[in-house]
DNA sequence: TTGTAAGCGTTATCAG
DNA sequence: CTGATAACGCTTACAA
């Protein structure tokens, strides 16, 4: 821990060879028999390995993919745990950074990204725009958007069927026997906030069944105590909804924990469809109904677009896919009549 | 977005001048006025920036300090959170690296950050050990070990009072008058697992009341159904505790999901002291009794620690610190005779 | 104040 | 297969 790590000159001291034979070496090159066992006995003895900075410097390649999430949870962390799964394996590393939901850090994460030279970048952006990136990013280097679009910005983009994975979910609602049916949503600055409403608001209409403004509240993802008030809200309307539909993980959670403190009886008293669950599911009973995202799918497919890419192979570029949602009904619906 | 970024000669062709004037001027050196004007005009028309990696070749410095924790939860990442903000101030920046509570993950994600040259490294180990460490980190970079020490390991570390703080809330249990007290603790390979365990024990010791085997309950740190099932556990022994302390926030969600559905009020049936559960503290009613440890004041002391060493001002090494959690009583302890 | 030139640790070209 | 050498883009004595 003291010595400062030997490099390639050292290793060519030692072992009489030349720089570049080593350097060969080291990239999977062809050398003598006697030669390959002398260098890794130097690699040993000396405790060498390769100074990455400077191997990225003459390469113009990290190795490293950056990744922008708007904060630590579990929905982006089990996205970002799979793409590293296949990312690690073929040598690539990953940086990711949150911005914890704020435009100013979003903007300056995304640079300090670039500015760390990443080969690529994934991005899940909430303010971030076309104009943003283009200011920010001045290298061509493969841009993925994942879970929300980018508005101005052809690049590709990997997407949830969040508008018809709602609309499926409220129209078992409808289909169970609801017509009083409540809705906890994101922030509508948020795209995916957005999608979830309006599959609402669609299976609302085609349904023929007309929306009271009441049963629509506004929460925020990150933020379980808005699950909590904004179902505490619903349950104290004078004339309350049958069933509830949560739009995401944390609200999820308030929103149980809102409905246990009231001593509300699922599915009895109300049902519940909540949203990406995993965990919660578990342990919670009557056993939630849920909308459950496919968060490994979306890293799998994010990762290998990204080696395509890397590779220089723009086929379909700008690809644009919708990976699907399920609606998983369990014991917190009932059928009314 | 489509050209290679300008490099510092490009300026010094546009300006005239020479490379080292211009290196100069971009480290804040002293520049005639008019070259200063010119330099700054060409950065702007070249959309020049400097190339980051080169200058960590050259000065052996990537500005980037390294972080690595057991897994993105609310504890470690508000520490992480309030280190960062006092770090990006002085040009440094964070790279964060999750280990999903795997031992082999952990001695990877440290090389991985060792390889990339961080100029310190902050640790929250779980496996680490000194000989590990000293396998893999072989320049000699500060590194602070956070939460937990590093066993066989001399560096600076920064820990939270966990036994002193379990045995007063345990006291506290005891002088509201309760003597059958449950506990939920973490595996005991973690050091602030069994701190919190060896607090709860001694202050049994202290106020000579026998531990009933039963009442103490492993589950798992950063799971919240081990939280639920534990208490399920204690509350289905025959002669149940009257008081159950649990010792961190995922299981203390998942013990206050178990009290709701079994239908156990709080603090009536049963009083509560749960762990660093900001956000749930918030919602739950009656208000939860908690332990809460100082993340804030860890990150800000960890960041400043960390710029000490970097300056080279190794004084009082290696620092051992503890800082103080608190105990906050709410409406969810009852007194009992 | 400014410029020259060496060097950080690699990779890559091109002889040998 | 191996080696000499020129880059990569920057910083830093040292000289002018």
């Amino acid at each position: 821990m003291v010595k400062i790590p030997a490099t390639i000159k050292d290793i060519a001291k030692y072992t009489g060879l030349s720089i570049a034979t080593i350097s060969k070496y080291l990239n999977g090159g062809n050398v003598l028999e006697k030669n390959r066992i002398l260098i890794e006995e130097a690699i040993k003895a000396l405790d060498f390995e390769v100074n990455e900075i400077a191997r990225g410097l003459r390469t113009n390649k990290t190795m490293t993919i950056g990744v922008l999430i708007p904060v630590f949870e579990v929905f982006f962390n089990t996205i970002v745990s799979s793409l590293e799964n296949v990312l690690l394996e073929t040598g690539y590393s990953v940086v990711v950074c949150d911005y914890r939901d704020d435009e100013k850090l979003e903007k300056e994460r995304l640079d300090f990204l670039y500015k760390k030279r990443v080969d690529a970048l994934v991005v899940v952006p909430t303010y971030l725009k076309g104009s943003d990136i283009k200011k920010i990013i001045k290298r061509d280097i493969p841009i993925v958007a994942v879970d929300r679009p980018i508005e101005d910005f052809e690049c590709d983009t990997i997407l949830v069927n969040n508008f018809e994975v709602s609309y499926q979910a409220v129209e078992k609602l409808i289909l169970m026997g609801h017509r009083k049916i409540g809705i906890i949503c994101g922030p509508q600055n948020i795209y995916t906030a957005q999608e979830r409403l309006n599959g609402y608001m669609k299976a609302h209409i085609d349904y023929k069944i007309s929306v009271n403004e009441e049963y629509i509240k506004f929460g925020e993802f990150h933020n379980m105590e808005s699950g909590y008030k904004k179902m505490i809200e619903l349950l104290e309307i004078p004339n309350p909804p049958t069933a509830v539909f949560i739009t995401n993980y944390e609200m999820t959670l308030g929103a149980i924990i809102a409905v246990n403190e009231k001593d509300i009886k699922i599915p009895d008293d109300l049902s519940i469809i909540g949203f990406d669950n995993l965990e919660m599911a578990k342990i919670v009973k009557p056993s939630l109904s849920l909308v459950v995202q496919p968060m490994e799918e979306i890293g799998e497919v994010v990762a290998s677009l990204l080696l395509k890419r890397l590779k220089g192979d723009k086929t379909d570029f700008p690809l644009q896919k919708k990976l699907n949602a399920q609606v998983l009904i369990k014991n917190s619906v009932k059928k009314i009549t």
